[in-house]
DNA sequence: TCTGGGGTCCTAGGACCC
DNA sequence: TCTGGGGTCCTAGGACCC
C-alpha cells in the first residue's frame, strides 16, 4: 500500500532557539559559531544568508561578508530540550516518527490524512500549531517515502508545504542541480559534472536509461539510485528512540602538537568525557576508536574492538594509549579524537534479560556467534551478544 | 585568522575458518 | 605439491548529513 509519508524540517533551528530566549534579535543577521582558531558558522538566520553567511563557512569570513553579524556561541542544552518538544509536540499525530537529527524528522502520516479530502489544511494545522506551542517554524514535505518526501521539505523554506506526487518527480526535482541530490555531495558533484550530468535531470536520464558508463561509476549503489528517482526509495519509519550506535568526542587543538607526552594529556581528557557519558546513558561500548588529523587535515583512524563490553575507565584508557602509542605518525597534528564503537543499551538489556528464564540457553546461543548474528538480524534489539554480557556481568561479576 | 564536531552508512581487503 | 570457494569478522577509510 501506498504510504503518506511527511518530512518535517526545523528552519534555522539554533537561531530560533536563541531569538526565542532574546526576542531583540528578531529579524536581525545572527549565526551560531565561535572565534576561536577554527570556528565556522553552524547555522545562521535568513537575515545573515541575505549577506552571503552560510553554514560551514569560517567565522572570520563570515564576519568580512557581514560585519554587523551577532554571533553566538551555541547554547546546546537548551537546543536539546527544545527539540525534545518539538517531538513531543509532533506525537500527538502520529506515533510513527523517525527522528532524523536534532532538527528533522520523518512521520508516517498515512492514518492521519488519509480520509482527508481537504490534506493541505491538516498538514497546515501541524505547521501552525508547532509555531504556537513552541515558537518553531518548519518546513513540511509530503510524499510516498521518505527521500522524495525529504526533497519535498527542502523545496521551500522557510514555512513552506510542499507535496510531490510520483508524477510531479519530473517537473519539480529534475530542473535541480544535481548536489540538491539528497546523498550527493562535494565529492560526488563534481566527478558527476565531468560525464555531463548537472541537474538531476540529466541524472534521472541515464538512471533509467540504464547507461553503461554510469553503472560503472555508481557501482553497487546505482540500482539505489535508479530505485530513489523512480520513486520506490524506503517508506519504512524507524521509530524514535533508537539507540545509538557511537559516541565520541573530537577537539581541534589550540596549535598543533607533535609528541606522544603532548598529545596524551588530550587523549586522556576526551577519554574520561566519553567514557562518563556513556555511563550517564547506560550504554556499553565494544570498539574503541582513536582519531588523529594532521596538519595537512589527512584524517587516520585506528579502532580496537573488545573482547568484551565494558563502560570502564580503567579498560578503555589502556586502550586509547595503546592504539595512540602505535599510531602516532611524525607529524604535526591539529585534531584529536576518541569514540566508542558498537553500544548496547544496558537497561533495556537487563529488563529484558528478566523475561528468560533461562540464563543457561542464551549463554550457550552466545556461544554460537554465527546464530547470534542472525538473531541480531531478526530482534535488532537488544542482541543476545549484549544479554550474555550482562548476564556475565551479574552472574560472575565480569565487567 | 583557511577548513568544527557529532554522527551514520558503505566499501574493501586481509585474516581466518570450513 | 603452488592453490577452490563461501562466509564472517575486523579494521581502515571515505562520503555524506546536520
Amino acid at each position: 500500500m501506498t504510504k503518506i509519508i511527511g518530512h518535517i524540517d526545523l528552519n534555522a533551528f539554533f537561531v530560533r532557539c536563541e531569538e526565542l530566549r532574546d526576542p531583540s534579535l528578531i529579524g536581525k543577521a545572527v549565526a551560531i559559531g565561535h572565534r576561536g582558531r577554527g570556528g565556522i558558522i553552524s547555522t545562521c538566520s535568513y537575515k545573515a544568508r541575505e549577506y552571503g553567511v552560510h553554514s560551514g563557512q569560517p567565522t572570520f569570513e563570515a564576519l568580512k561578508k557581514c560585519p554587523s553579524l551577532i554571533l553566538i556561541d551555541g547554547h546546546y542544552h537548551l537546543y536539546e530540550e527544545k527539540s525534545q518538544e518539538f517531538f513531543r509536540y509532533l506525537k500527538q499525530f502520529t506515533p510513527l516518527i523517525e527522528k532524523a537529527s536534532v532538527d528533522e524528522c520523518y512521520l508516517d502520516l498515512t492514518a492521519y490524512l488519509i480520509k482527508e479530502k481537504e490534506p493541505i489544511k491538516k498538514i497546515k494545522a501541524i505547521q501552525d500549531g508547532l509555531l504556537a506551542k513552541t515558537g518553531l517554524m518548519c518546513s513540511i514535505g509530503i510524499s510516498i517515502n521518505k527521500f522524495l518526501a525529504k526533497m519535498a521539505s527542502d523545496l521551500h523554506k522557510p514555512m513552506g508545504i510542499t507535496i510531490i506526487h510520483k508524477k510531479d518527480i519530473p517537473t519539480l526535482l529534475y530542473p535541480l542541480k544535481i548536489d540538491d541530490f539528497f546523498g550527493i555531495g562535494k565529492k560526488t558533484t563534481p566527478k558527476l559534472k565531468t560525464l555531463g550530468i548537472l541537474t538531476i535531470g540529466d541524472l534521472a536520464k541515464r538512471l533509467i536509461a540504464d547507461d553503461e558508463e554510469l553503472r560503472h561509476f555508481f557501482g553497487k549503489s546505482f540500482y539505489t539510485y535508479r530505485d530513489l528517482i523512480l520513486g520506490k526509495g524506503s517508506d519504512e519509519i524507524i521509530l524514535i528512540e533508537e539507540d545509538a550506535k557511537s559516541l565520541g568526542h573530537s577537539k581541534t587543538l589550540n596549535e598543533d602538537l607533535l609528541t606522544y607526552e603532548e598529545l596524551m594529556p588530550h587523549f586522556i581528557e576526551l577519554t574520561r568525557q566519553v567514557v562518563l557519558e556513556i555511563n550517564q546513558q547506560n550504554y556499553l561500548a565494544k570498539t574503541v576508536q582513536i582519531t588523529l588529523k594532521d596538519h595537512n587535515f589527512k584524517t587516520i583512524t585506528r579502532s580496537k574492538k573488545l573482547e568484551e563490553y565494558t563502560a570502564n575507565l580503567e579498560e578503555i584508557l589502556p586502550i586509547v594509549k595503546n592504539l595512540v602509542e602505535k599510531n602516532l605518525p611524525n607529524i604535526p597534528i591539529r585534531l584529536v579524537g576518541v569514540t566508542l564503537q558498537d553500544l548496547v543499551a544496558k537497561n533495556e538489556a537487563i529488563i529484558q534479560l528478566s523475561l528468560f528464564d533461562n540464563y543457561e540457553e542464551i549463554e550457550e546461543e552466545c556461544r554460537t556467534k554465527l546464530l547470534i548474528n542472525e538473531l541480531n538480524r531478526r530482534l535488532k534489539k537488544p542482541s543476545l551478544t549484549t544479554l550474555g554480557a550482562i548476564y556475565k556481568e551479574q552472574k560472575y561479576g565480569i565487567k
